[in-house]
RNA sequence: GGUGGAGUUGAGCAGUGGCCGCUCCGGAGACUGUAAAUCUCCCGCUUCACAGCACCGUUGGUUCGAAUCCAACCUCCACCA
């Protein structure tokens, strides 16, 4: 049988090109996936985001097993129908809220107990119950449970998160197995943390390598850390993962980001920051970020990027979409949030094809050097 | 002509003796497995400062001190002639 994960190319910097088959699609990488928390990628309809390039988007189990509920969802299809969206979906365990609601949860050995951010309720979420909800949101690829710690942390507590999580993993992919969720083609792919320590990091990933799991994601970065210890903390984590399967780091991240870990061999990528500040006026460059809501762009009829093959560039003025956010327009989050998805895909488009070429290594420092160099 | 009400540094308002003004508009920044179409800062002037100087329709007065109290006047609004 073959395997799920192809390595189709490495290249000299260590980047890699690999297909990836799930029951609702290949996905070719290294690929940037939407994050579609609560069944929607805020703003955008699924047309768009086929127009724009998606191959894979995400979802989350804390946020939709609270609204509303994952026995609805499966009642009504699953996750794919009832979001209108049949590409393959990547679900989110809830071990990040584990991080980003660090004051309505209490962490114990058999799991997460969360009070709901909405109501108060109490809401409890151990391995069995996060590959339930996975299971019935009918994901694709299924995240195992994990805790997300701060950034700093001491040593000591940083040890423990490993521990339980790596115990977690285990049980998630005891479920997975029992249940025949990867019997029947889905996915669970496992989490390392370790912050910054590196020998945690390696041994959590050396452990939960020994586990064969069908894909490895790199936790616990994006979490308010300066960028070189992120980038750290990806290195010393892909070095001890296995060559043969996917590798996916979570929450990441910006373009130059994005390019330097595809050359740490990162394989997928998943992060808010394009569909959250195109919300907020900012659009993506080759030259850099650019706010739209500037007094510079007020007579400005250039697209936001010129040339650009999205919608938002082929159709509408800077100024224009300065006027929509200056008058609270929703138009202006949907047509910015077009336009950063079309450029983040279209950056691992490029990406793809020069690790293809054999040039990436020179092609994204000098990508790099344009991003960073220059104003829009 | 009479009576009543109102004038607060872009707009709308609060402010009845000394000290925060508030909301818009406008200017800028932040945002990284989404408690975010959100949040923060600035928004009279000065070599942009924990400094100085203004300003509350106008003029004058009372007072140690006035947007605030007094007088006259100006403008606007409503109603009555």
């Amino acid at each position: 049988m073959a395997s799920h994960f192809q390595l189709l190319t490495k290249d000299g910097t260590g980047a890699r090109r690999g297909r990836l088959s799930t029951l609702h699609g290949t996905i070719e990488t290294p690929i940037f996936m939407p994050v579609g928390t609560q069944g929607t990628v805020k703003a955008v309809t699924p047309a768009h985001l086929r127009d724009v390039g998606a191959q894979v988007i995400l979802g989350n189990t804390y946020h939709l097993n609270l609204r509303p509920g994952s026995a609805l969802v499966r009642e009504l299809g699953g996750l794919h129908r009832f979001m209108g969206w049949d590409g393959p979906i990547l679900t989110d365990s809830g071990g990040f809220q584990v991080f980003s609601l660090s004051k309505l949860r209490d962490v114990r050995d058999d799991g997460v107990a969360f009070q709901s951010h909405l109501d108060g309720a109490s809401l409890f979420l151990g391995p069995r119950e996060v590959m339930g909800i996975q299971a019935d949101l009918g994901s694709d690829i299924a995240m195992v449970l994990d805790e997300c710690p701060p950034w700093p942390v001491e040593r000591g507590p940083c040890a423990l998160a490993c521990a339980r999580s790596l115990r977690w993993a285990k049980a998630c992919r005891q479920v997975a197995v029992d249940s025949g969720f990867l019997a029947s083609g889905r996915h669970v792919f496992a989490i390392v943390q370790g912050s910054t320590y590196d020998d945690l990091r390696r041994e959590a990933a050396e452990a939960l390598s020994a586990l064969d799991f069908p894909g490895y994601a790199v936790g616990g970065v994006s979490v308010g850390e300066p960028e070189p210890e992120m980038l750290k903390q990806v290195a010393a984590t892909t070095s001890f993962l296995p060559e043969d399967k996917p590798r996916y780091a979570m929450g990441l991240g910006t373009p130059p980001q994005l390019l330097r870990m595809i050359a740490l061999g990162v394989d997928m990528f998943d992060c808010v920051l394009p569909t959250r500040v195109a919300r907020n006026g900012l659009a993506f460059t080759p030259h850099g970020p650019i706010n739209l809501r500037n007094e510079r762009f007020r007579t400005d009829p250039a697209p936001v990027v010129e040339g650009a093959a999205n919608y938002t560039c082929r159709n509408f003025s800077r100024a224009y979409l300065r006027h929509l956010f200056l008058s609270g327009e929703m138009l202006g989050g949907t047509l910015v949030t077009i336009h950063n998805l079309h450029f983040f895909l279209d950056l691992m488009a490029q990406a793809r094809a020069h690790i293809e070429a054999g040039d990436f290594g020179s092609w994204h420092l000098s990508w790099i050097r344009t991003y960073e160099g220059a104003q829009a």
